[in-house]
DNA sequence: AGTGAGATGGCCT
DNA sequence: GGCCATCTCACTA
């Protein structure tokens, strides 16, 4: 299982080595199994697309301020959830969002590569919801394992990040990191 | 295939 | 009150 050491790293270098990790969520006794195809990078209180952006500090944000590892889930567009693992340390609040992944075991199908295509429809299959909002990786709810799959780098994508045009510039950083050519992967 | 609007609620100023 | 780290469906063509 993924544990402190890898989350209290550059959030840059998490967001591209979650590429091929599986994520695990139990829910009442099944157990949903994922591999993560696409990610994006939050860089904290220096950068405009960040919740953190400034130091800002709220309820929302408060489990930014945590140490690597712990689960932020907030919830986007009055329906939709988004799931991100928080990075470094509690000096700097910054986190991965998981955007897409490719259904492993336990879905109604895994034939759908586009069933977990997007950060919203990733949590409504995977029963991720604000409950586990600011929990450490946990084996009995949701956590992450290296099964040994490797993304060389040159199969991943380094692209701008989705949906944040009020961040300026920063909107161009190429912080979202995917896997080439995976259909689970949505624009270019 | 590509565009556009609506859903819907918590969060922030 | 306005804005979202989104998705789906209905429309055009």
């Amino acid at each position: 299982m993924l544990s402190a050491e890898f989350f209290e790293r550059s959030t840059k270098k998490v967001a591209q080595e979650l590429l091929g990790k599986l994520l695990i969520r139990k829910y009442r006794g099944k157990e949903l199994v994922a591999r993560i195809v696409e990610t994006e990078a939050y860089l904290g209180i220096t950068d405009p697309g960040c919740h953190t952006y400034n130091g800002r500090r709220t309820k929302r944000t408060e489990t930014m301020y945590l140490d690597g590892g712990h689960i932020y889930i907030y919830m986007i567009y009055g329906m939709y959830h988004c799931l991100n693992f928080v990075t470094r340390d509690q000096k700097s609040p910054e986190a991965v969002l998981i955007r897409a992944a490719e259904p492993i075991q336990g879905f109604k199908t895994t034939q759908n590569l586009k069933l977990l295509s997007g950060p919203g429809k990733l949590c409504r299959e995977m029963k991720i919801d604000k409950k586990l909002n600011g929990l450490y990786l946990d084996p009995s709810q949701l956590y992450l394992i290296d099964d040994g799959f490797k993304v060389n780098k040159r199969e991943t994508l380094s692209l701008p990040r989705v949906g944040i045009p009020y961040a300026g510039e920063a909107q161009y950083w190429p912080l979202r990191f995917a896997v080439k050519n995976h259909s689970a992967v949505s624009k270019l």
